[in-house]
DNA sequence: CTTACTCTTATGGTATAACATGGGATTTTT
DNA sequence: AAAAATCCCATGTTATACCATAAGAGTAAG
């Protein structure tokens, strides 16, 4: 069976005084078996950092060589948004990465990050907000939930 | 595996009296992956200095011989425009390059410049112009969102 | 069931290397 | 000869690699 890379689980680890955070070892592994490195970018749509492998981002750059026009507007500015806000991030031998003022101040995370797997990506939140986004998800989930179909994609 | 070499990042650097710039060390890693060398050219549609791999060009030359869109007028003039106006750019030992008059001038850089990845591109503006152009486009995306559906999924 | 041991992971501190940038010297161009 | 471009050295700053300790999970033995 081929070995999984999907971020999962939720993980609390310190922030130190300089922005060193440990990557959950899990997510190393997933760098490692895959040869890649981790890319981090502020979320587009909620207060936190969001990371993939940069493999994910070489996929979307290839697509976009091929799908759409080179001179095309909306592909400047999604590669503008994308590529111009994520960052490479690799951890030293003991596992940490450091993350930027950016970022931080983007998550508004101080001393605690919390990472949150979804698959392909994952999240990091400051504690409270990802209680509070948590809480405000599980709502929405149950509010909808007859009206969910599995689509097939994804 | 290969190497990745996607331009990321938004990274400042100083413009000093004589026109040089620190080309972002990132960047300089995927030249010399790719033993290729930098190319820029003023952007035919922003106020601002846009470069790439000549690795690039050299594929979009080779597709325009291949593309169906060979005689196309649009496409010629396009090309002539980028072709015509680049020039390589390599970097000094110290990793600086020497940027003209003429690009300096199209982007109004005068003591700082904005390096912002694009993927397989990037852009240099001027800070000011950049924070404009930054905000603009997060706006437009936000806008159209719904609409946008990346394979990458988000 | 408890205790001791081992291994992995997280975290604090420090040393080292890499980078951006200023200034000057040398070379090339016109 | 003057101007411009290229190269080289020096420095402050910052990121990264390295070492050491602590904490936790899991395992094996008593």
């Amino acid at each position: 069976m081929r070995k999984t890379f999907l971020f999962m689980d939720t993980i609390v680890n310190k922030v130190d005084a300089k922005g060193r955070v440990s990557l959950p070892s899990d997510y190393r592994a997933i760098v490692k078996e895959l040869s890649t490195e981790i890319v981090c970018y502020r979320s587009l749509t909620s207060p936190c950092i969001e990371g993939c492998a940069e493999e994910l981002l070489e996929k979307i750059a290839a697509d976009m060589e091929t799908s759409l026009d080179f001179f095309s507007q909306t592909q400047d500015d999604l590669t503008n948004l994308i590529f111009g806000d994520a960052r490479r991030f690799s951890f030293d031998s003991t596992g940490r990465i450091l993350l930027s003022e950016k970022l931080l101040k983007h998550a508004q995370i101080t001393d605690t990050a919390v990472f949150v797997g979804k698959g392909r990506k994952f999240q990091i939140w400051n504690p409270e907000n990802w209680a509070k986004e948590e809480k405000r998800i599980r709502q929405e989930i149950m509010k909808n939930r007859p009206s969910l179909s599995m689509k097939g994609g994804n």
